[in-house]
DNA sequence: TATGTTATTGCAACTTTTTGCAATAAGAGG
DNA sequence: CCTCTTATTGCAAAAAGTTGCAATAACATA
């Protein structure tokens, strides 16, 4: 499984290494997204002798090769998800609740930046911030 | 002029501090965004006492209350800029240029989330990565 | 299977951003 | 104009993220 991992590397002349797959396995193994911080402590767990930049690194890395896709929640931190559907996030301001939408809402939207501008939009997901139907009741914000 | 940063605050129970008065006078002398050190740099210019928290804490104070805008410019950096017109970013993943998307673009957009949903999108700006025409052609990343 | 190239890692130091808490001062009310 | 409440700041320390560089190891080639 995921030798897919190593041919997208290996084409463009980039090497898989174990701290590669320990941080791919974490991304793999969870459900939704992480933080820099979160990926470091569980691979550590799997691989002791890690290190803070080698983790800040691969996932930049990672996510520039396209094999994990890196968004924002919010407050600048840049968060990570292993790249499997195109998706994007909504959140809710408030409550924190998220919802997934699915690229193909966006699909018509990035159609209109291409006519209009020329700029091929790609890669990452975007976040969007609004209140859920509940907050929108309680919170007045 | 700009009573109306001091009402906006007061009606919510908020207080005008010469510390806000800077870094609001910071950002409105500005065109684009600036990073919170790039304020922290010039604010303290007008104020040699200003500490990094206070930017940093009153940089998302003023996000929330919806008088400075907050955007990312990818690398998970935050930036900020003062709320005026309704605009988003679009950015090159491979040159930077920058392009101002006007509002209306996605006004469509946040309706169907809306109908969709029930989440109502608002106040943080968006920035869309991708290829500029040029980088098209050049780039093939 | 051994060798050479160079992508990648770890270390150490540094910059940026966040947090807790006591001291300060904005501004409402008398 | 003075007083009181509490929002806000500064300080100090910690956490998160970045950078330069020498040592290591992936893997292409022979």
């Amino acid at each position: 499984m995921n030798d897919s991992f190593v041919e997208a590397l290996h084409t463009r002349g980039y090497r898989m290494t174990p701290q590669r797959w320990v941080i791919l396995d974490v991304l793999q193994n969870n459900h939704g997204h992480l933080t820099p911080v979160e990926v470091y402590q569980r691979a550590r767990r799997l691989m002791p002798g890690l290190t803070e930049p080698t983790v800040y690194r691969t996932l930049t890395f990672l996510a520039e090769q396209g094999l994990v896709l890196a968004g924002h929640i919010g407050s600048g931190q840049l968060v990570y998800e292993i790249a499997g559907h195109d998706h994007h996030h909504l959140i809710c301001r408030s409550c924190g609740q998220e919802l997934e939408i699915d690229h193909a809402v966006l699909a018509e939207l990035y159609q209109i930046f291409r006519d209009r501008t020329g700029y091929q939009i790609d890669r990452m997901h975007i976040t969007f911030f609004g209140l859920c139907p509940e907050c929108q009741v309680t919170d007045e914000t």
